[in-house]
RNA sequence: GCGGGAAUAGCUCAGAGGUAGAGCAUCACCUUGCCAAGGUGAGGGUCGCGGGUUCGACUCCCGUUUCCCGCUCCA
């Protein structure tokens, strides 16, 4: 059997509208840039992904409960988790080499080049012009009046072609309340989830009973103004993270990093995700994030490359730390034991739903020749697929519809299936294929006799013999044994 | 944000200054005894959107939006 690699996201994109995974929003107007929608497929599929993964943060250990925090927050938070400032920089490019420049970098460069050469007080001029921008037309106007009123060049290429002066935020800013429309009332979505569970760690600390260690779970949607969203659904400005932070007594987070970071990747792997298509990327410690010790990348190996699905960080107490600064409330935990007080340290877990729904997608993704033929499948596992089986009567006779449409009363307690009768009965099994259907039942006049019926297998398109009573166990058995096929 | 390319049916695409086609998909009826290709028919597009040139624009020009590639950026 010979297959074709992706060589892009172009199959993925095309499958994911023509079959109902994802469209892009607000497709009718002419879309809306790096938003998607979740159809019918993709909707299940991604909370299949989902629900798998909350099952085994929280189920799966005694000590990690749920949060589900407000989307919403007090601004305040965000002058704590050093957003407000750390995504102010007033920016501008120089149009000739394309490089990109802090305005105010430029300027204060200019003031010390002016120093050097001894103009002191041309120098405290523009320091005091500099240090008053934002008071004449606005911060971007009055460093780009500067850059333009001293000529300022680009220190790569010499040019004096700049574009405007631009601030890069990426938090979306909103008005709260209906008659607001003051700066003092504005809020933010918020641009991480993480925030949502430092600001309830006393809260769950006072109700959950737990104890250091311990971690708090969450998934929601985060947002976040890029300046490039791109790729499908790889980077959105709204998009839905899944995270957990665990809470670590000081000294140990290094050991408990490594152990996340183990744990993380076995989980990818559990969601049959083949493992020469798996890395892990430890970041460099000259670009850690501000709040970071240690930080990894999971990585997938995307049509695009290698790229980030997951990130394990040790953000030390710096959340704790600034949020206990910040609010005055105290953020210690007081081990009884040994009879010390500590702010935890923090070991975290991100994981972009998203991402995560396309990384299945890319890495189930199989054109196959089959007789001449070519065949597209989504060999994803079976736990994560939208449909768990397909359910239909050999031809259109009623005796075979009434016993199909038997069974499917019957699996759909349990699974989600789909009931299909129309076209032959191989354009219907890869019509599922395209789905990622794991099994497809099909009712023939010899099962009327001995209530047996055909169960065809996905990925190797295997047919069997089973008893009706059966089927349950039979695809029980299918979906806990099942192994990615090897290529 | 910059540079380049693209946008025609649900998907993949052809076409062309005189108001649009194919394959697949969808739906109906017939057929069909296990791997997409049987028969008959049907629905579906103001050719991304807005202007301009023209007797006439889907086609030419300008703008805009969206997507793709590269650069840049990336908590």
């Amino acid at each position: 059997m010979s297959e074709k690699n992706l060589t892009g996201l172009d199959e993925i994109v095309s499958l994911s509208k023509a079959r109902g995974f994802i469209f892009q929003s607000s497709e009718v107007y002419g879309g809306l840039a790096a938003v998607y929608d979740y159809g019918p497929l993709g909707v299940e599929l991604k909370r299949n992904i989902q629900a798998n993964w909350w099952k085994a943060m929280t189920q799966a250990h005694d000590n990690i409960v749920g949060v589900d925090a407000a989307i919403f927050m007090h601004p305040k938070v965000w002058e704590a988790s050093g957003h407000v400032e750390g995504f102010n920089d007033p920016m501008i490019d120089d149009k000739q080499s394309k490089k990109r420049y802090r305005a105010d970098m430029l300027i204060e460069q200019h003031i010390l080049k002016l120093r050097e050469k001894g103009k002191d007080e041309k120098a405290d001029d523009l320091q005091q012009q500099l240090d008053t921008t934002g008071t004449r037309k606005g911060l971007c106007e009055d460093l780009y009046d500067i850059i333009m009123a001293e000529e300022i060049k680009s220190p790569d290429s010499g040019a004096f072609d700049w574009t405007e002066v631009r601030q890069f935020n990426l938090m979306f800013k909103t008005h709260y309340g209906a008659t607001s429309k003051d700066d003092d009332d504005i809020i933010y979505l918020r641009p991480e989830t993480a925030q949502g569970i430092f600001v309830n760690y006393k809260n769950v600390l006072d109700t959950a009973r737990v104890q250091v260690p311990f971690g708090i779970a969450q998934v929601g949607k985060a947002f976040r103004n890029e300046v490039v969203a791109r790729q499908f659904v790889f980077r959105m400005r709204e998009f839905e993270q899944m995270e957990m932070q665990y809470f670590v007594e000081p000294g140990t987070d290094e050991e408990q990093y490594d152990a996340w970071l183990n744990k993380r990747m076995a989980w990818h792997k559990s969601l049959g995700i083949r493992e020469k298509n798996l890395r892990v990327a430890p970041h460099p410690d000259d670009k850690l994030a501000h709040y970071a010790r240690a930080a990894a990348d999971i990585q997938f190996k995307f049509p695009i490359g290698w790229q980030e699905v997951e990130g394990i960080h040790n953000r030390t107490d710096f959340d704790l730390s600034r949020h206990q600064e910040y609010s005055g409330k105290k953020m210690e935990y007081f081990d009884q034991r040994e009879q010390k007080r500590y702010i935890p340290y923090v070991i975290e877990t991100s994981i972009g739903l998203d991402r995560c729904t396309l990384m299945v997608l890319c890495d189930s993704y199989r054109e196959e020749e089959v007789d001449g033929d070519t065949r597209t499948v989504l060999k994803m596992h079976p736990k994560l697929a939208p449909v768990k089986a397909g359910i239909f009567p050999l031809v259109k006779k009623p005796e075979l519809q009434e016993l199909a449409r038997k069974i499917e009363a019957e699996l759909k307690e349990d699974y989600t299936v789909q009931y299909d009768e129309s076209g032959s009965i191989g354009k219907r099994y890869r019509r599922l294929d395209e789905a990622g259907t794991p099994f497809c039942i099909t009712v023939d006049f010899d099962g009327l006799e001995d209530n047996t019926v055909t169960i065809r297998y996905r990925d190797d398109m295997r047919q069997e013999r089973v008893s009706v009573d059966k089927l349950d166990a039979v695809m029980r058995d299918g979906m806990k044994n099942w192994k990615s096929p090897l290529d």
